[in-house]
DNA sequence: GTCTATATAGAGATAGAC
DNA sequence: GTCTATCTCTATATAGAC
C-alpha cells in the first residue's frame, strides 16, 4: 500500500502530516497543503474528496509505517533493553524533526479524539493498541531474561510506557524539548530495570 | 482573583473550559459558548475581546484553581504515598466528567502549543513547572521517609510522573477510559513505591 | 451589558473547462 | 489531473442602537 500513490498524492499526505504532527488537524487546512504543495486547493479535493478521508488514510500509512519500524526493532536480535531504548528512540526523532518540534501524528488525534469522524477514532484506537500489545512482549521477555525488574503487570507496565512516550512528545513541545524528553525516558529506564 | 467576576463572565469562562478539555481550542469558537450560556457572541467578545484573551484567562484561572487543589494535598499531613494519590485523583476526576471526558486543560492545550499566543504559551509552560516543582517535592520527601523506593532523579521522576498523567489522561479518552488511567497509574505507584 | 447587523476572512467542498 | 470560479458555512471581530 502507498507505494503505487502518484506522486501528488504522497506529497499532499506528507504535507497534511506534517501539518497535523505540528498544529493539529483542526488548524490544519486544504489552503495550507495548497502552499506547500503548489498546488489549488480543487486539487487536493480530487485526490482526498474530504478533510476526514485524507485524515484517515494518513492514519493508515502512519500506522503501517511506525508499526513497520517497531516490528525490525522489536523482532530483531538485540537485547531487551536496547529495543526498548531504539523504541523511545523513535518517538525522540519526530521530537526531533527539523523545522520545529513535532509530535506523534496519534497523540495529536488523541487530543483531538472528540472531533474526528468514527473511522478516524477507531484507527487511532487500532494504533495504541499494536503499540501496546507488542510493548508488552518485550517487557515480559525482557523481564524473564533478567534485563528488567520492575514489579506489576507487564501488561500495565506496556500501557504505561506508552502513555509516557505519548506525553512526554506533547508536552515537551511546550517545555524543556528534547532535554526534557530525554531526562523523562532516562528516568523511564532506570524504574523499569531496578 | 475571579472573585468579583460579574455572574456571566464566569458562566462563558466555565464553559469554553469545559469545550476546550473536550475539544481543544481551535474546535472551540464563540457560537458554542453562545448556544451553551444562552448570550449572542457580540456579548462575549464584550467580556473577552478576542479569544487568545479568552484563552489567556481560562489559563489564569485554571492554573490558579488547580495549584490551590494541589498545594491542599501536598502541604497536608498526608504521608506521601496519600498526597501522590490524592494528586493523581485529580486527574481522573478530570476524566471522569459527566458529559464526556475530560483532558487536563494544559494537556489539551499544550497539543496544540504551537497555535497559541505568546502569554498563553508561556502559562502552558509555568503550569507545567509548576506542578513538576511541587510533585518533585513530594517525591524527594517520600523517598526520604522510606515510602518510595525509586531510584533516580526526583525531578526527573516528578517529570515522568506528570507527563505520564497529562499522557493518560489525554490517550484514555480514545482507548479504554477511567480503566485504562487506573491501570497505568496503579503501575506508576507500583513503580514509584517499588 | 446585551442586542442586531455587518464586516471580513477562512474553512471545506463542488461544477465544469482544459 | 489541474485549473478557475463559485457556493455555503462558519469563524473572529466590530459598530452602534437600546
Amino acid at each position: 500500500m502507498f507505494v503505487n500513490d502518484s506522486e501528488t498524492k504522497t506529497r499532499i499526505l506528507d504535507t497534511a502530516q506534517d501539518l497535523v504532527q505540528r498544529l493539529g488537524a483542526n488548524a490544519m487546512s486544504y489552503q495550507h497543503i495548497s502552499d506547500a504543495v503548489g498546488i489549488r486547493k480543487a486539487s487536493i479535493h480530487h485526490h482526498f474528496p474530504t478533510k476526514e478521508v485524507l485524515i484517515e488514510t494518513l492514519l493508515e500509512r502512519y500506522s503501517e509505517h511506525f508499526f513497520q519500524l517497531v516490528d525490525n526493532i522489536f523482532q530483531s536480535a538485540l537485547p531487551p533493553k536496547k529495543k526498548l531504548q531504539r523504541y523511545i528512540d523513535l518517538f525522540e526523532a519526530t521530537l526531533r524533526s527539523e523545522g520545529g518540534e513535532k509530535a506523534c501524528l496519534c497523540g495529536m488525534l488523541g487530543a483531538e479524539i472528540a472531533t474526528l469522524g468514527f473511522e478516524s477514532t477507531a484507527k487511532v484506537k487500532m494504533f495504541y493498541e499494536g503499540n501496546e500489545k507488542r510493548l508488552a512482549s518485550v517487557l515480559a521477555e525482557g523481564r524473564k531474561a533478567k534485563a528488567f525488574g520492575f514489579k506489576g503487570d507487564p501488561k500495565a507496565a506496556a500501557a504505561l510506557v506508552f502513555a509516557l512516550l505519548e506525553g512526554a512528545g506533547l508536552i515537551a513541545r511546550g517545555h524543556g524539548s528534547v532535554d526534557q524528553f530525554r531526562k523523562i525516558t532516562a528516568q523511564l529506564t532506570v524504574l523499569l530495570v531496578a
